[in-house]
DNA sequence: CGGGATCCGAAAGGATACTG
DNA sequence: CAGTATCCTTTCGGATCCCG
């Protein structure tokens, strides 16, 4: 079968999405602050397994991104507080349907892996 | 701020759904097939800049995830023939708000990654 | 607390060549 | 056409130690 002119393009653009949201722990990363993390040790404790090192990887990524926001809290001692920028929060919302997809049909997928 | 008891297990899940299906070219591919893509060349054409290698690889995975179906017509030459499966056609579904998110702040992410 | 630096093994994936 | 096989590089990510 004969696929659109535009395919091509579309195939480019869901691989770059997935290429970035789709690396290990940013998307947990960014439920995690979707469900109220805000700190570092909020997310240590809210993704299951995580080690600093990627913590602290993928949270500057996502702030490269502009996914989250880092804010610089000046007490003492000084707190670091990450919260979904507004392209963030769409992101999420436009992931909904994905995770959904994920509790219903996971243990299906999941079954066929070994 | 504290977060939900359940967001480790919300956190556990879209990692383990975006870990099988964010995987290089499985979104390129999954996308291709449902724009009409069907033989193993139609894919080639279609997942810009994909190799034969790991596009027999993907394939076979997402047949064994139960995403695609493989069907062997026996021609001369055989024919193969790769078309989404129920569950496959579903998860393309809740796949499109994410694809329309990239067509719209694509532009806006990428900028952000140098 | 919120990371950065370094090291290192494992895994992913690209290039190329070959086949029935 | 529809892949395999092999090789080889790059990247990923875990472990550990350290710092202000």
């Amino acid at each position: 079968m004969k696929t659109p002119d535009n395919a091509p393009t579309e195939c480019r653009q869901v691989q770059s999405v997935l290429d970035t949201v789709g690396r290990r722990w940013s998307g947990a990363i960014l439920v995690a602050a979707s469900r109220g993390a805000r700190r570092f040790v909020d997310f240590r404790r809210t993704v299951p397994g995580i080690s600093d090192r990627m913590l602290s990887v993928r949270l500057k990524e996502l702030e490269t991104l502009g996914l989250l926001r880092r804010e610089v809290i000046p007490s003492t001692p000084v707190q670091i507080l990450y919260e979904p920028t507004a392209l963030g929060r769409e992101l999420l919302h436009v992931l909904q349907p994905l995770f959904r997809w994920g509790e219903k049909h996971l243990d299906e997928v999941s079954a066929a892996t070994p």
